[in-house]
DNA sequence: ACCTTGGCTATAGCATACAGTCGCCGAGAT
DNA sequence: ATCTCGGCGACTGTATGCTATAGCCAAGGT
């Protein structure tokens, strides 16, 4: 009881940590079109980081009174926040026990992986077949960025680069649906695989490179070629390295 | 207000306050097996089904209190139960305003419809891989109850008799992130095309039966391609019937 | 020594209370 | 007559209080 009273005490906007204070500052503003961004999108995103980069662990019991405390608000934006969790498989929730932290089976990375190939060729596909020039060049820019990140060497920027470039394939292919169905594979993906895969950096992005030049000949078959055998091969490498050892990540 | 009024108590047909009382009674029972089944599945549910068949209007707002009380549950559930919808594009959310079914757009319904092509005709071509001959008996048997409904000329059961076959296509197909995705992606296909496509009928459960066979015989490809088309079909048949002034339904 | 059982604690689930904001409408000014 | 501004109602967003349950531990029984 006293744990539960000075956590929420904590939390009565007290000391409310970096979250409301990132709010707090907008109350001069007055322009009828900006939105106050509800408190549970700031605590699902700042909880989803948390997951991704391990600081919250796989089967982790996530008591949202201390997740409350933590962030300085309520438990109701938690609440929120981790149903939302939820339902993109990021935790499971296990009725009256709560939320925890979704554990990775090597069965459901292998599904993840085979189904984002699926997808990503098919926004290829329809990335290439209606590229305009301007597209085009904004591919090559975000090209060039990995390439950077790359001669940087850069682990973290290679990662975002990566990331932007195939956003930006999927924004191309003008299916929003598809898009949405990606964003959410494809976060998953890198989940599971981003401890183990140190990327395949130069290889990669020289695939890169190529499906770049079909895309901008328009050849939509070859673009869903060439993104399929790359996806694959980044599966390829997923097994591989899970059977060399890396297999301090997934599963049991 | 008046006339939403009035369909929502049509539609809460004076039965459904049983959700808390259902539950009450289990204060007797002890087992540790039984799950207590948060109210807000249910609540999610009962809103699910007034939006699928338009007790609920597209573009309607839906006000947390309203709902709470046709349900005879508190905001807090109907609250979570309007996120879970969102995050599955049933209703949209807009910050300080509220919860609004979806208003479907033409454009959203192709891509829908693209997707599920796309989706499906994997499905098929996994579920046609690794097939056994349980499973394939069991598709049989589901063909025969849409040709049941089909010779009883009945609606509903028709569609029910083609979604159960799907679904235990995707099933099969083992892949259980696939199944996720397709079961988001069909069930707002069949909201949108459904009140238009007074199904196929006939044509689609031939295709249906071909496709068991090929599937039998493990021709993962031909399946694929089977699928395909036949959804493709379906999709045509969707923008025939638009052209036609079906659109009573879909966008403005 | 092992199993059973009853109470205890921590925590989720639900309900209720409070506060801030958006949009509307009418009154007053130009 | 039109435009502006201030009050008002409604509804969301957030906080807090309450209750029931799951899991644990210890005490007692077999």
């Amino acid at each position: 009881m006293t744990d539960r009273t000075s956590a929420t005490s904590a939390g009565a906007n007290g000391g409310r940590r970096s979250l409301g204070a990132a709010r707090g500052g907008s109350r001069a503003a007055r322009q009828p079109l900006e939105r106050p961004a509800p408190l549970r999108q700031a605590v699902y995103d700042v909880i989803a980081e948390m997951i991704i980069n391990r600081e919250l662990q796989p089967g982790e019991h996530l008591v949202e009174n201390e997740l409350a405390a933590h962030l300085g608000v309520s438990r109701q934006p938690v609440r929120e926040a981790l149903q939302r969790l939820h339902n993109e498989g990021w935790v499971d929730l296990r009725p009256a026990l709560g939320a925890f932290v979704h554990v990775p089976t090597e069965e459901e990375a292998d599904q993840l992986l085979a189904t984002r190939t699926l997808l990503e060729t098919e926004s290829a596909r329809l990335a290439a077949k209606h590229a305009t020039p301007e597209q085009v060049e904004r591919l090559r820019e975000l090209q060039r960025a990995g390439e950077q990140a790359l001669s940087e060497d850069s682990q973290v920027a290679l990662v975002e680069a990566n990331a932007a470039l195939h956003a930006y394939m999927v924004e191309m292919s003008g299916n929003k649906v598809l898009a949405q169905l990606i964003a959410m594979v494809d976060r998953r993906v890198r989940w599971y695989y981003s401890p183990i895969a140190r990327s395949r950096g130069r290889e990669a992005w020289d695939e890169h490179a190529a499906l770049i030049d079909v895309i901008a000949g328009g050849n939509s078959r070859r673009a869903g070629e060439i993104m399929r055998k790359h996806t694959e091969r980044t599966r390829e490498s997923y097994h591989q390295r899970r059977k060399e050892g890396g297999g301090q990540d997934a599963a049991s």
